[in-house]
DNA sequence: TTCCATGTTCCGCA
DNA sequence: TTGCGGAACATGGA
């Protein structure tokens, strides 16, 4: 279930379970999720230990001697920490085993993660073209109108393109306008100031909640449209009846009477 | 069996 | 040039 918050709360996961502990070795389980050569892969990480983590987006970094590890969870990824004698689970795709019995896997069902090494988060983030994350103190009002400025289309394509702001996935961007009063199809040049306010406050204040409330979906407040991706479901709300569309390729939730 | 899924990328069209 | 629809990727759950 991997947007910005969830990858913010597996950073920490990955925080506290791998830092600082020697990798004594590396098991690839399934090559697919790789984007590195495996042999490469395991020799820049064996017998080091992971010293920093990082995250942008929905990217996680972890630096071990001169490489960074780099994890996408894509749709299905998590982490899971485990001991021995417990197994792998059942969707472990890489598994790092520390020294005293102790093992991170990367587990992703549907393998659109990615698993990989890059010299530098900065390098990747500038190749990648990926815009600002929108929970870092330097993403501003002021940087948020400067993007809407230059863009036409939906709203909730600006949310979601990775090149614009990086971490908000079709969920969230949901969220964010429902909470906000706007519909998703709305192009970006006919909000009022006001409204671009409202998304941008709503949407730092939505991943912030969700990060604090370590991001399970049981865990989001009643007032979330999250509960209610269901056509027909009532509006948390106002009543209103929501409906399902099909914006920016993704299936769409919104309330049909409070969202203009 | 069919549809759907919290993501990304590439192609093609306007 | 920009934006976006559609398809593809791989897999399991309802």
């Amino acid at each position: 279930m991997p947007e910005l918050p969830e990858v913010e709360i597996y950073a920490r996961y990955f925080a506290e379970h791998a830092l600082g502990q020697k990798i004594t070795s590396v098991d690839v389980l399934d090559e697919r999720i790789l984007g590195a050569r495996k042999e490469e892969f395991v020799r820049a990480l064996k017998g080091r230990s992971f010293t920093t983590v990082r995250r942008h987006g929905k990217h996680l970094f972890a630096k071990a001697g001169k490489s960074w590890l780099h994890l996408h969870f894509g749709m299905s990824g998590d982490l899971a920490h485990y001991r021995d004698p417990d197994p792998p689970p059942r969707f472990a795709r890489v598994v790092f085993n520390f020294a005293g019995g102790a093992h991170l896997a990367f587990e992703d069902m549907r393998l659109f993660g990615v698993v990989d090494l890059t010299p530098s988060p900065d390098e990747y983030i500038r190749e990648h073209r990926l815009g600002p994350d929108p929970v870092d103190a330097k993403f501003t009002l002021r940087t948020f109108r400067k993007i809407a400025e230059r863009r036409r289309g939906a709203i909730k394509a600006l949310l979601m393109s990775q090149d614009v702001i990086a971490g908000v996935g079709n969920l969230y961007a949901d969220e964010t306008l429902f909470q906000s009063s706007i519909h998703p199809r709305r192009p970006v040049d006919r909000l009022s100031d006001a409204e671009l306010r409202s998304v941008f406050r709503n949407l730092r204040r939505i991943l912030r909640e969700v990060i604090v409330r370590r991001g399970r979906n049981a865990d989001h407040p009643r007032r979330y449209v999250i509960h209610h991706r269901e056509e027909g479901a009532r509006c948390p709300r106002c009543g209103g009846e929501i409906r399902r569309t099909v914006v920016f390729g993704r299936t769409t939730y919104f309330c049909g009477k409070h969202q203009r």
